[in-house]
DNA sequence: TGGGATTTGTTCGTATGTATT
DNA sequence: GAATACATACGAACAAATCCC
């Protein structure tokens, strides 16, 4: 990619933000009318934005209808996980190769931020913090192709854990993330592999469970605090 | 996705496929307008192509310069090789699982007709059917996104062939196919994985070889050869 | 180095299809 | 069920940057 102008780049990211954190719900529409006004531009960028997001599995976009939140099925859900698992697994091994101790101070860090964030039952920066973890193991991979599709994937489960999962509830649990970074220092392989599945085993149990129905805010209000919040 | 218009999906496939068979080499400038004269259509609807195929890593798109063929790098190139390794060792895995006996037949014809290209000297259609296997084993694994993935890797694979392999050489060897399918049927995971893992090897040595340059065919003549294929 | 030709970036108007009353 | 309102699809035209001689 590499080609976005800034206004477009920051349409992105104020989107992509606010349906991970899931500040809009599934099937909530986007029309591009109000998703430009809202960020300052014109509707033929607002597509280019949208097509992206479409791309990578957050936005539904069927021909002549609003572009809306992705709403995934349970058997997307299923094979997101069994992809992640896959692809995790061998940053995992990747990882224990080519490991370096400030990694692991790296990580103890964020982790100890997602349990702060936790205490404080602040949703939106514990599910942010969490997948930023996985953003960072799929890193210290050090194949970006690996994190391209990791981050695409990652985000997909926050839309599923908004769809069939505990509203606002995060979807890793800080002592898997612990077990993770002993695992990486042991510089045990299959420690580590196993570590990770189960991790995901565990996250995939928490994101499958039936969920509420709640109110959900009005869109335009939504999206002036993620346009504000980065920049 | 499925949210094109006939005619920008017919370009896409068109210029995919040209791009894949190597009809087309890395680095050639592909401008909006020639491609919408070619195809008959609109720059609005030439870019949502060429956006499509550069997020596929098919195209490299810099801002205000013309978009060209992706000229992969050898870091890029062994980034894709790690991570098709390990989504096509998922596939084994999940194929032997889910195993047909007719799956073996469909295989086993596919497998034929590559042969007999190779026979022809027909390198077009060898680079195709090569690209088909592997494209139905992830179709056989049941799970789409794996196929979305594998599907962009595989077109990438080919495209790093045209950049460090020998010139119009198919990447595949028909004996791994054969190899591969003989392990599927004796349901054993272990040997279909590294049959797997070994072809998977020998195609990236085949593919990471020094390359002799040629003389690039005029591009609007290629295109309207793969734009008659396509209807 | 400079300037003309080419190519992309962007906007906006019209056409067409969808949802709603 | 028809008509109206609304949203998207598409394309023409203008502005700005880049390329090439």
């Amino acid at each position: 990619m590499a080609k976005d102008s800034p206004r477009t780049d920051s349409a992105y990211q104020a989107l992509k933000q606010a349906i991970i954190e899931q500040a809009i719900r599934p099937g909530t529409k986007l029309p591009e009318d109000l998703i430009g006004e809202q960020f300052g531009m014109s509707r033929t960028l607002v597509r280019a934005v949208l097509a992206r997001l479409t791309a990578e599995g957050l936005v539904d976009s069927t021909s002549r209808k609003s572009a809306m939140v992705a709403s995934p099925t349970m058997t997307e859900a299923r094979e997101v996980f069994e992809v992640r698992r896959a692809l995790e697994s061998e940053v995992v091994r990747l990882i224990v190769k080519r490991w370096k101790p400030e990694y692991g101070v790296t990580l103890e860090t964020l982790v100890r931020d997602e349990d702060a964030a936790r205490q404080k039952n602040d949703d939106r920066l514990s599910i942010r913090l969490s997948g930023e973890f996985h953003a960072r193991l799929a890193e210290m991979s050090g194949n970006s192709l690996l994190g391209r599709y990791l981050g695409e994937i990652v985000s997909r489960c926050s839309l599923i854990l908004a769809t069939f999962g505990r509203p606002h509830s995060s979807e890793c649990a800080v002592d898997e993330h612990r077990e993770l970074i002993a695992a990486f220092r042991s510089q045990d392989i299959a420690r580590a592999v196993s570590a990770m599945t189960a991790h995901l085993d565990a996250v995939e149990r928490r994101a499958l469970i039936a969920h509420d129905d709640e109110e959900p805010a009005p869109l335009a209000e939504v999206l002036a605090t993620y346009f504000a919040n980065n920049n």
